[in-house]
DNA sequence: AGACATCTACTAATTAATTAGTAGATACTA
DNA sequence: TAGTATCTACTAATTAATTAGTAGATGTCT
């Protein structure tokens, strides 16, 4: 089960596009990956193989070897990555401060009214807990 | 004045770094840049100077020749660049929805009561309009 | 004007990120 | 079990990002 570690650095635009595949499809190999991946961008073997063993490496991948192929878990979760995520643009264009960038997406973000209702249902049960 | 001209990628680590710097001192010299900067990071002056031509050249700065020093002003508020950051943070990492950002922040980040009680209101001003 | 400081443009060196090839190991198939 | 396909580890090549040096231009100050 994947769990909470911490990030120190957002991942790079081809990694994040790699996990972004191996979180929907959970514990998966490179092969499964690469098909993926490739409906979208072309993206040899080998080079999924490699940004997938540097995951690995900085510990967001773990591997264990099976008949054949390794298979590859992530060690933290989308949310858990999405959280930190915002961490660090609050921290690096907002000064820390996430309200600032709440503010900024209801404002200026495409948000239908509906989703604005149902975000002011979430601000309520979270400001009355 | 600064225009809403659109950005195509991200701003680099550095790049940011040094906007953030620009945006609080409004137009301004490589020199100043580079003595505000200096008070966090090293930097040479001369990297200074490369980046910001950089930033020129991608159309985030302009600049006119003063007596001496070049004079560089933004072409893009903070708030614009703010805006798109999370546009692009919500399509690479929230599937284009960016109400789900919002429901991540106000759940996971680190917000006062008080904050969500302020965001609270702006919702609600939002919404009633 | 001559000496000195400062500035920009251009170039270059280094490090990080991206992409993929090759060789050797391992499993599968007839 | 010989031949074929597939897989990983290692290496390498390319491109992008970061950092800074050098030379020549321009302004400043007596």
């Amino acid at each position: 089960m994947a769990k909470k570690i911490k990030i120190d650095k957002p991942l790079t635009e081809v990694e994040l596009q790699l996990m972004n595949v191996i979180w929907s499809l959970g514990s998966c190999t490179i092969k499964e990956v690469q098909n993926e991946i490739n409906k979208h961008r072309e993206l040899a073997y080998t080079s999924v193989a490699t940004i997938m063993k540097i995951l690995e490496t900085k510990g967001i991948l773990t591997s264990i070897k099976n008949d054949k192929a390794h298979i590859y878990s992530p060690q933290i979760t989308k949310e858990v990555y999405e959280a930190q995520s915002l961490d660090h643009l609050a921290e690096n264009l907002f000064g820390g401060d996430p309200s600032m960038m709440v503010m900024r997406l209801i404002n200026d973000a495409n948000i239908s009214k509906k989703d604005l209702e149902v975000i002011r249902k979430v601000l309520d049960t979270r400001i009355d807990s």
